[in-house]
DNA sequence: CATATACTTGAACAGTTGTTCAAATGATTG
DNA sequence: CAATCATTTGAACAACTGTTCAAGTATATG
């Protein structure tokens, strides 16, 4: 269900629509051409899945300033250790984030750039809202 | 649930965590003064919320290419007008599309150009995984 | 090896989401 | 104003999500 199954692009020829209007030939070609896979767009919707949530921008926010134990996020979040190591799996499972051991603990920090550039536009996009 | 109840950012001075380690005072200070208000925080996330759906991001690439009606988009991607309709309103809600009534016929187009850039760092994301 | 610490994992639960179906708008035409 | 077309809206349902709680690793230390 929300995950969603892909019907591909539909018609062939002209297909008549809305009467007047039609879905013209090259538009669906274009359409075609232009959108990747079905199973891209599915990683995308994942991907962005990540970002949806309010808790997860805050872990990122904290990984922003430096790289920092589980503990510390709990702590500096104010959260149980076990909800932000749960958020930090599928932070991890997007390679958002990444993971380092030392001895007993556990260090996290941010994989790459896109991170802070996909942050950035959407808090540009709020802003001239 | 889901949604998120923020608790912001708890403790004052040094906070014994990981016993060797501690949240220093000043990286909880660099927190609290870079990370946006939790209020904008939740709508970032339902932002991106919006991004994570295949359905949507078909909707939006769609988009892309030109003005379409509702007709002709479930026409293209093989939905019914009414699942397409829906997504269009979250679309809306979200400042992502426009929107023009001619006649009986509902247009709809991007809204701006933080789309494309959002789903072309998350498509450059995801190449380099 | 027993204990303690730092973290992960699994099950469970309430809350949210996307689609479908049926009914309701809104605009145009006869 | 009745009929038709393009679209929106509401209720309902199954599937998914984030947190909690309890139990499980993994590493270090006495």
């Amino acid at each position: 269900m929300g995950k969603n199954r892909a019907d591909g692009i539909a018609g062939e020829k002209e297909i008549p629509c809305c009467e007047e209007t039609a879905v013209h030939t090259d538009l669906v070609e274009s359409v075609r051409k232009n959108m990747p896979d079905i199973d891209i767009l599915y990683d995308l919707a994942e991907l962005y899945r990540i970002f949806a949530d309010s808790t997860r921008i805050r872990i990122l926010y904290v990984l922003f300033e430096k790289e920092v134990c589980v503990c510390d996020i709990a702590t500096i979040l104010n959260m149980t250790v076990s909800a932000v190591s749960h958020q930090l799996r599928l932070l991890r499972g997007a390679h958002l984030v990444r993971f380092r051991r030392e001895g007993k603990t556990c260090y996290y920090s941010l994989a790459d750039e896109h991170v802070k550039t996909i942050i950035g536009q959407g808090m540009e996009h709020l802003s001239e809202g």
